[in-house]
DNA sequence: TGTACATCAGTGAACGCGCGTTCACTGATGTAC
DNA sequence: TGTACATCAGTGAACGCGCGTTCACTGATGTAC
């Protein structure tokens, strides 16, 4: 079974999701295909193992970034766990398009997938948790919040127990979009011809992000 | 060969750019799949017409919105530009995931392509460029922007001529990413079980990301 | 210590599928005289 | 108006490929008495 999952991980770091084959996996184990199915019911079981586990890894990586920077100020945190998160994302393509990318068509992942899926945004989460308990967040005059997102922003705070205002649990949506965004362009060739220097654009990026959700530190002063 | 580009465009609209085989794109003609080799070279160059497709699809848009909103405040130019986006995007689900999505494997997009893909932010940059003629933007301070960093920018800035500070260049970048981002998450599930009213989220992000590269307008007064 | 049986990891052949691409061809349409 | 020829859109068969999945099986290892 492991033997299984480290080829499944190889194979899908080298050929990505869509082309990811039983078969391919069976062969590198050197195992005939059918043997495979003793242990996985079918390729979409495989997927899903195989998402569950990036997730976890990702996950553990940023919730190290998170929690080994307990002392430094929001916006170092914050540039900390986004600057994880990318190397991770580097080092993983596959497993990145795997999970942010377009979904593998014909595949529907099931639920319990998108719950190891928010350790990540979690994590992240954790950084302007502790800030705005710590008083370190710059309430900024936030846009306008509708009573139907309102709805939504309510619950979205209870589920991940997050006590601060709308505007600021709206900026820090736009943050983590941001962050992702970003991500996704410099992976998919999005920013290629346009941006050389990408891991500084990167930082400059996420810092200003920590700041646009009112995070404070760092060497520039607040707003 | 336009009722193959049709077939093809139908094709892509139902099962995807990864899925998209020539055979099917035959049949759905209503001809032998050898057939459609007189009109194109294979499989990838069907690809690459369907991106250029795509792209100018998506770019005249755009460029509708952008143009036809020049008596407006900024914001609301980009807010304008940022929801025909979105609308696109929803209406192509399939065009916008060959576009922005995971690139498909084994196939390397030439260079003409993203020529072609320039045309979206050409237009969005045109808002800037205009607000800023016009003295319609506040330089915030903006983060510190590295000297390697800067020449990127300062070729970017040539390239599309929009002669903006530094700051204003990556905060626009910013809002850029951050625009596909949440849409990318939106259409990809990644906000699914968290988020119910997607076009006000958008609608309100949108606005927050018109203010952060430092637009005026609106109803909410500049900072 | 020895025999009988159950468990279980892995085999090998087979199924039916759809794919991209090539190639020699047919037969209708258009052009030249 | 009629014949000879060229053009060219589309045909049909074939190639070799890899895939997911099923199924009856072998043969080694472990367990019970």
């Amino acid at each position: 079974m492991t033997a299984i999952m480290s080829a499944a991980r190889r194979q899908l770091a080298e050929v990505g999701p869509v082309n990811l084959s039983v078969r391919a996996v069976a062969r590198d184990v050197g195992v005939v295909s059918s043997a495979v199915y003793r242990y996985v019911g079918s390729r979409d079981e495989l997927l899903t193992l195989l998402i569950t586990e990036a997730y976890d890894s990702l996950g553990e990586h940023t919730e190290r970034a998170v929690t080994t920077t307990t002392r430094r100020a929001p916006v170092e945190r914050w540039v900390a766990a986004a600057t994880t998160i990318r190397s991770w994302a580097l080092d993983h393509r596959h497993e990145y398009a795997l999970l942010y990318g377009t979904p593998v068509p014909g595949y529907e992942a099931p639920p319990d997938t998108s719950i190891a899926g928010t350790r990540v945004s979690r994590a992240l989460l954790g950084i302007v948790r502790d800030a705005w308990a710590a008083g370190d967040v710059d309430p900024p005059p936030g846009p306008h919040v509708k009573r139907s997102l309102a709805a939504d922003l309510a619950l979205l705070r209870r589920n991940v127990d997050l006590p601060v205002p709308d505007a600021v649990v709206v900026r820090t949506i736009a943050a983590w979009t941001q962050l992702f965004g970003l991500l996704t362009f410099e992976l998919f060739g999005q920013t290629r011809r346009l941006v050389e220097h990408h891991a500084e654009l990167f930082r400059s990026a996420s810092e200003a992000m920590a700041r646009q959700i009112g995070l404070r530190g760092g060497s520039q002063p607040a707003r």
